[in-house]
DNA sequence: AACGATTCTGGAACGTGTTTCAGCGACCGT
DNA sequence: ACGGTCGCTGAAACACGTTCCAGAATCGTT
């Protein structure tokens, strides 16, 4: 971090309207307040930053509430593994919750001797990106494209994985395939989706409108779609459970209806973690480490705080891993 | 934080001194340096830490691996959502890296603006405990009884309730009550088996060693349980699991091998947040709400910050809640 | 046009923690 | 007993960021 007097000197003003600046304090121009940020990044890009044997943070930025899925679980704790073998802390941010005496997130998370944030984008926090990748603040983005070459974004690639799923059907015998979606409509979802789409176009299989379940809400009891789907006069032999909640959700209600999985109806499942083998019968998923994407988000950080690489985006590879939830439609036999 | 000249002068030496004890540098004789930080707590007894406006950190420190269980990542939950209102930021801290430059953790802490500590307290970490307690560090240590009066500490007292869910077998006629443990040691299992006991004691129920079953290890399946259980010749008609990854265990297990709940073995579990629900049949639990611990733990660490409170032990009452894996044991029929 | 109020800015002073350096004293071998 | 070395300590110097204050510039009003 330069100090005061090396930016008022790379500016030609004086220490004290650095100081203020820095401190978002009041009777500051515009332009002087303007002239002194873009010092101050120009500065940071000279100095050596996450140079060893000093200890800075590293900050996990979200929004509102999380914690409490196993997928932010898993995520925290890959962000701690890859933070282990460093000198860095750990700083845990709300977005939601109001930074004291105004200023830019970037600016105080620096104040704070934070050297780069690891962002778990929720819903849309774009205004809060680009202020940081104006400032220049080393930004990596989870679970979400971000378009700025000015922060690095780590993401999943679901679709080679769910093609490779949806093929299992209809290899087995399917044709009939229908897709419950969680509401949250953030990127994630949104692939998953546009990847049903795109492989049933592709195969000719048929498409009803009926056989897109949307689950209201946080409720992650994939029960009523399960109920929904059953209720259907010339209802699908499978269908792809965009969510681990939603899958095991499912199972449960199966059990109690006395739907027989996969013999009335095979499902394809996704998994955050090994809730997989916690089903009964196990879920055939579509699976993603996202320990893996915690660590791969802050490496890249590292990278960038390093100047080691540029912020880019990264993509991980999903799997499809078979179980017990498929088999041949019994309609076929 | 007083300043390094105010405890030169209530010590008589010179700032120079103070500065190299808190920096932990060579060239300091251990009388001195006592001296030094015993001014530095005393010191810091007086001053307004806490006070509103100015933003520290409070500190969540661990044990090597954590983050992915559910008991965990509530746990995280209820700290931060407790946290949410106030001026401080979360540092995640994990115990079992090296802090730069030795010095004690307390020491360390303080070095980085931390106010005050909530500890999930592991395996034996007593250590880190007595030294924090001589530093009078603000220190809350969760899920384990400490003795030291200068310590907070917050964890369930399940006695009751779990009386409660086995008074609850008897009245439904059950006598043979079998209980299957985590293989770990710390004061929670410890106290649920001690509570087990006492009950089987009280009442005049049979005992049996091999109807207490250990769980190996990390392994949370609890199908081995229930094949040992099943494998014996005068089986118990009722187990109780205490773990939560046991009970969803013996669930899937269950239904794999064909054994009804509650029609062929009644089940009661344990639950840390909702996975009562997502079992079939959905397990007879005792609860304990991992996020109120969190909240409550933060709570009383900001009184002992604020000085409102002396460090204390405070109990939190489980709950028992019958559901579905309850009933009379078939052969009374 | 003159005046006052307001806003902005630079310089100096201040409080902070760190570092340097010289002096003191103890210890040790000769 | 002496001289040397080494560890320890305090005073001063230093670097840093913040705050105060006075002067300059701007604007609106009279």
């Amino acid at each position: 971090m330069p100090s005061v007097r090396e930016i008022a000197e790379s500016v030609n003003v004086s220490i004290g309207s650095v100081s203020r600046v820095l401190n978002n304090q009041p009777h500051v121009s515009p332009e002087l307040r303007a002239k002194v940020l873009k010092a101050v990044n120009e500065l940071r890009d000279d100095s050596a930053v996450g140079s060893p044997g000093v200890t800075t943070s590293i900050a996990f930025a979200y929004r509102g509430q999380s914690f409490l899925s196993p997928y932010d679980a898993a995520l925290l704790h890959g962000i701690a593994e890859g933070l282990a073998p460093t000198e860095h802390d750990l700083m845990v941010v709300n977005t939601a919750r109001g930074r004291g005496l105004g200023g830019s997130l970037g600016q105080t998370l620096i104040r704070r001797g934070v050297a780069g944030v690891v962002f778990r984008a929720a819903t849309k926090d774009h205004g809060l990106f680009s202020e940081l990748a104006t400032e220049r603040f080393p930004t990596v983005v989870i679970a979400e494209r971000i378009e700025s070459e000015h922060i690095g974004c780590v993401h999943f690639d679901a679709e080679l994985a769910i093609a490779q799923a949806l093929s299992h059907l209809v290899q087995q015998g399917h044709r009939k395939i229908a897709i419950a979606l969680n509401a949250i409509d953030d990127y994630d979802h949104a692939q998953r989706f546009a990847a049903y789409q795109h492989f049933l176009a592709k195969h000719d299989l048929p498409t009803d409108d009926r056989w897109i379940i949307r689950s209201p809400g946080w409720d992650s009891n994939g029960g009523s779609a399960l109920r929904k789907l059953m209720a259907l006069p010339d209802r699908p032999t499978a269908i792809f459970m965009t969510d681990p909640g939603l899958g095991s959700g499912l199972c449960i209600e199966a059990l109690r209806m006395g739907v027989r999985i996969p013999q009335d109806l095979s499902v394809i499942g996704f998994d955050d973690s090994e809730g997989r083998y916690d089903t009964f019968p196990r879920l055939s998923s579509v699976c993603q480490h996202v320990g893996l994407l915690g660590e791969t988000a802050l490496q890249h950080l590292l990278d960038v705080i390093a100047r080691r690489s540029a912020p880019r985006e990264i993509k991980l590879e999903c799997s499809f891993e078979p179980l017990d939830s498929t088999a041949a439609p019994f309609s076929d036999l």
